[in-house]
DNA sequence: GCGTAGCGAAACTCGAACGTATCGAAATTA
DNA sequence: TAATTTCGATACGTTCGAGTTTCGCTACGC
């Protein structure tokens, strides 16, 4: 059984100073550090801890990146499979909240931003946070279009790219400061209905 | 009269030093280096030149990797006027041409990618090569709202970001290769009319 | 031909950060 | 209490690349 925390003898390790790496690590990258500006030693300052705390937990700074980045992620939210369009906003609103802070949001820019190299984080932050999402839109998507809710001519990949470009667009470009709690809604409806004049 | 290159006394500077340090560096680009990961040692190796040409003409790395990529801009296109799909789709095939070949992806990619530091180039490259584009787009939009072509309450930022960031989207998440020639176009009407089935 | 300035190559100095090792102190188990 | 492990701090050796300098050579204007 590995549920139990396997009291080994010595001191444990501290939760405080795992914590406290962490959220040196997003500050960093809030400030607006991208990941190859990020050193461990900055960290290890920021955090008021030893490198070698950090390194006796990771290996690298591309792993601790990572884990960082992965504890600001929510779990993807229950669908009411009613209508698609509130089932979409269900989905873009996660996202939105996690874009929408200040901090978070310089955070999100570095997870889409990191270079296509093989350790790259984006790469792996890819599929870690960002896969799983499009898939559930796509779900979404493709039920829309099946019973009659969309247009049964849509290409699934181009509502995506509707949907999740916009919000993305402004994570990364939109207006200083928290986006607005309704515009995931906003932009579901735009995407929905279009932006012509209806006839 | 700075139009006429004042012949100085001395050995000209060779352009096609200039040009083999722009194409290496776009070259190690395109290979998934952001800028970061570029070394100007590497650059210089690659053209086949030493490091004193470059640092001759370029004071750092960053404004190297400026000027390269300000290379592969194409002017804003003449627009037609006549309405606002055709030019919604002219702006938008323009950065679809450059987006559109793998190597200009990862350039773009990059430029989109860099934190936002100050020396950042990212923020250099939004200012000289996306703000222009953006300008125009909205001035398109706000056209056809106020001529009737467009829904009379839309909010422009949010037709700009649904516009901009498929197709972003498509440069940075979409298939390998090349886009296809009409993306630009698909991404317009779908915006134009909706993902929804019409009534 | 002379002066000047650019050329590529190489050697150089310098700082930054990596990752490791070592310290004495603290926290835990047996 | 003894053994063990982590703690933060600090020092260390190493690597890497920036940016500079020097070299012998070359291309241009005058």
């Amino acid at each position: 059984m590995t549920t139990q925390p396997q009291a080994r003898a010595g001191r444990p390790r501290s939760e405080k100073a795992e914590k406290a790496i962490i959220e040196a690590t997003l500050d960093l990258i809030a400030e607006g550090l991208g990941v190859a500006e990020l050193t461990i030693e900055a960290i290890a300052a920021r955090a008021g801890v030893g490198k070698t705390t950090i390194y006796r937990r990771w290996a690298n700074k591309e792993d601790l990146v990572v884990d960082a980045l992965a504890t600001m992620r929510e779990p993807l939210p229950p669908l009411a499979g009613e209508s698609v369009r509130d089932d979409l906003i269900a989905l873009l609103d996660v996202v939105r909240r996690e874009v929408g802070h200040r901090r978070a949001r310089c955070v999100i820019n570095v997870a889409m931003s990191e270079a296509d190299s093989p350790k790259s984080v984006g790469k792996r932050f890819f599929k870690q946070a960002m896969e799983p999402r499009l898939t559930a839109i796509r779900r979404v998507l493709s039920r829309g279009r099946a019973n009659g809710e969309l247009d049964p001519d849509l290409d699934i990949d181009m509502g995506l790219a509707l949907l999740s470009g916009a919000l993305i667009w402004f994570g990364r470009w939109g207006p200083e400061g928290d986006l607005p709690e309704d515009l995931a809604e906003r932009i579901v409806d735009h995407a929905l209905e279009g932006i012509a004049r209806r006839a």
